[in-house]
RNA sequence: GUCCCCAUCGUCUAGCCCGGCCUAGGACACCGGCCUUUCACGCCGGCGACGGGGGUUCGAAUCCCCCUGGGGACGCCA
């Protein structure tokens, strides 16, 4: 017996032009994406959904999102902007699903009841699914039993062979049944496109449940159904849904629909060798763009977790990836999640961009720690904030390492000096050094390209000092630190910095060495 | 416990399907050097792996089996 025209079994009409079995463009492929939304997406989910784009991308196949909103006590519809959210900042757009639309709707679980009952019906009218009374006492005992044994527990099948009159009899005493699909005992096998063929017998899970008493669905259920009526064609997903595999095989099999291609990414391990979870800190997107990571940097990272350019390349783009993605170069081991290498590659991804850029996406972090004004920037201050963004960039992995990248610029104070800079201060010509170039300083427009180094070379020739001798005390002097960012880049930057007004006054710095030297005088004093 | 999956440097991986080109390649991290007035960047170099045991073969990281280890799943959760 052949499956219902879809006609009956959707008599709103809605879904009449969805041909199950013969997909419209069943050359194109369809993969989806589905969240529960019960807060932020992790690493593990994006790293899915990423994947799942990648390859809709690559074969310019449709990406569906859809929300397995089911689980009422968890699913708030916070996390269900939270989710839409994470998923735009990483640049995965979908073709289909919440606010996007599609023909294969609605794309929430929670929506789409009625389809799963007519199935149900379907399912229980061809005598291929039962309802079952078996108390939950009943069933927990059974359990117990199977455990104590040392077997894995399957439904016996208690309610498998009860009479149309039997079964009334129960509902009669007021029980409402839960579904349970009639697997009879076979070995069920499917190709994984990651992992190949895998067998597993039907033994291991029996007639699982298909609906509750209370009419709702269970997930194996609801999955077959939403992926076959949206015409997936190929179910890309985490490993953890492996051994879910052959339950809906065998619930495809049983509604007569086609089934669809699987490939099982492996997990995503912490580095104690276990499922990376939030024991092993914040692993949402939402904490790692907070740290200052780019989104092209987390998809690099992430894409990288299990899947290997052909070349050898690492340092990928969005586009490269959607160009070199193939399902075929996916490893079938687990990957310890390493955030050193997310690093390396967000300051990659970073050095890609120009200062313009780069001020832009550091901004907010400088605004948040108070070091420049909230709100539209004067010209002046704008460009002072891009020429600072260009000395900060080589120096920071992420984001929000620019603001202490920037304290050799906002902060400045003799008094905590530390012992490397001390000793140096107390070099030979230090001293005279740092008088010259501060004196020197207070007359020359160092905002001027080229004057500091000018001005140094003067110094040179008037002092006759040179090398590290010269550049160390005037270096000391400007930052009263030991080490920083090139002169020749900070001196212009502070002299700016000084004439500006920021919420952080910038001392210039002729004024910074004189402090210095008050500072060294007061302590000799 | 049962079932399923997996197994190359500390970590991510290439190679494995189609055995010899592998005295196992790359990247991150780490260490050292160079560059540089300092730090960082960059460049160069170093350290460092085929889990164990049996087969098959002239030859195995690559094929087969066992063991061990790790992970996942065993729900009227998703």
């Amino acid at each position: 017996m052949g499956p219902a025209p879809l006609l009956e079994l959707f008599p709103g009409g809605r879904y009449n032009d969805t041909p199950l079995e013969k997909p419209m463009n069943s050359d194109r492929i369809r993969v989806r994406f589905a969240p529960s939304p019960t807060g932020h997406l992790h690493l593990g989910n994006v790293r899915t959904a990423l994947f799942n784009w990648l390859y809709a991308r690559r074969q310019g196949g449709t990406f569906i999102l859809r929300l397995e909103d089911t689980d009422a006590a968890r699913s708030t519809q916070e996390s269900v902007l939270s989710v839409l959210e994470d998923l735009r900042w990483m640049g995965l757009e979908w073709d289909e699903g919440p606010e996007a639309g599609g023909e294969f709707g609605p794309y929430r679980q929670t929506e789409r009841y009625g389809l799963y009952a007519a199935h149900l019906n379907r399912l229980l009218e061809a005598g291929k699914a039962y309802p079952c009374f078996c108390s939950q006492e009943e069933l927990d005992r059974g359990r117990a039993e199977a455990r104590a044994a040392g077997r894995t527990y399957i439904y016996p099948g208690t309610c498998r062979h009860l009479t149309p009159e039997q079964r009334d009899a129960r509902r009669g005493e007021g029980i409402r049944p839960a579904v349970r699909l009639h697997v009879r005992p076979q070995t069920v096998s499917f190709t994984d496109m990651v992992r190949g063929p895998v067998s597993i017998h039907s033994q291991t899970f029996g007639d699982w449940i298909l609906s509750r008493p209370d009419g709702s669905p269970t997930y194996n259920f609801a999955v077959v159904i939403d992926d076959a009526l949206m015409a997936v064609t190929h179910v890309i997903r985490g490993e953890d849904h492996l051994s879910n595999t052959p339950k809906q095989v065998v619930l495809y099999e049983a509604l007569g629909l086609p089934i669809p291609r699987f490939a099982h990414l492996s997990m995503i391990l912490g580095p104690d060798g276990g499922k990376l979870s939030k024991r092993h800190g914040d692993v949402s997107v939402d904490a790692f763009r907070a740290r200052g990571y780019l989104p092209e940097a987390m998809v690099n990272g992430l894409a990288l977790l299990g899947w290997s350019d052909s070349e050898g390349q690492e340092i990928l783009t969005r586009e490269e990836l959607v160009q070199r993605f193939d399902l075929e170069r996916i490893n079938k081991s687990a990957a310890v999640f390493d955030e050193a290498k997310l690093r390396h590659l967000n300051a990659a991804h970073l050095k890609a961009y120009s200062d313009e850029q780069v001020e832009v996406m550091i901004r907010l972090h400088l605004v948040q720690a108070g070091r420049l004004p909230a709100g539209p920037l004067a010209p002046e201050v704008q460009s002072w904030a891009v020429s600072l963004a260009g000395l900060l960039r080589q120096r920071i992995d992420l984001l929000t390492e620019a603001v202490p990248a920037s304290d050799p610029v906002f902060l400045f104070d003799p008094a905590t000096m530390d012992e490397a800079a001390r000793a140096g201060l107390a070099e030979p010509d230090a001293l005279r050094v740092m008088g010259a170039f501060a004196e020197e300083a207070g007359r020359v427009d160092l905002r001027v390209p080229g004057a500091y180094r000018e001005l140094v070379m003067g110094l040179k020739e008037r002092l006759k000092v040179k090398g590290k001798a010269l550049f160390h005390p005037i270096r000391l002097g400007v930052t009263a630190a030991d080490s920083g960012p090139d002169l020749e880049r900070l001196v212009p930057i502070l002299a700016s910095g000084s004439r500006l007004p920021l919420p952080v006054p910038v001392l210039g710095p002729a004024e910074r060495t004189r402090r210095v030297l008050d500072f060294l005088q007061s302590q000799a004093g």
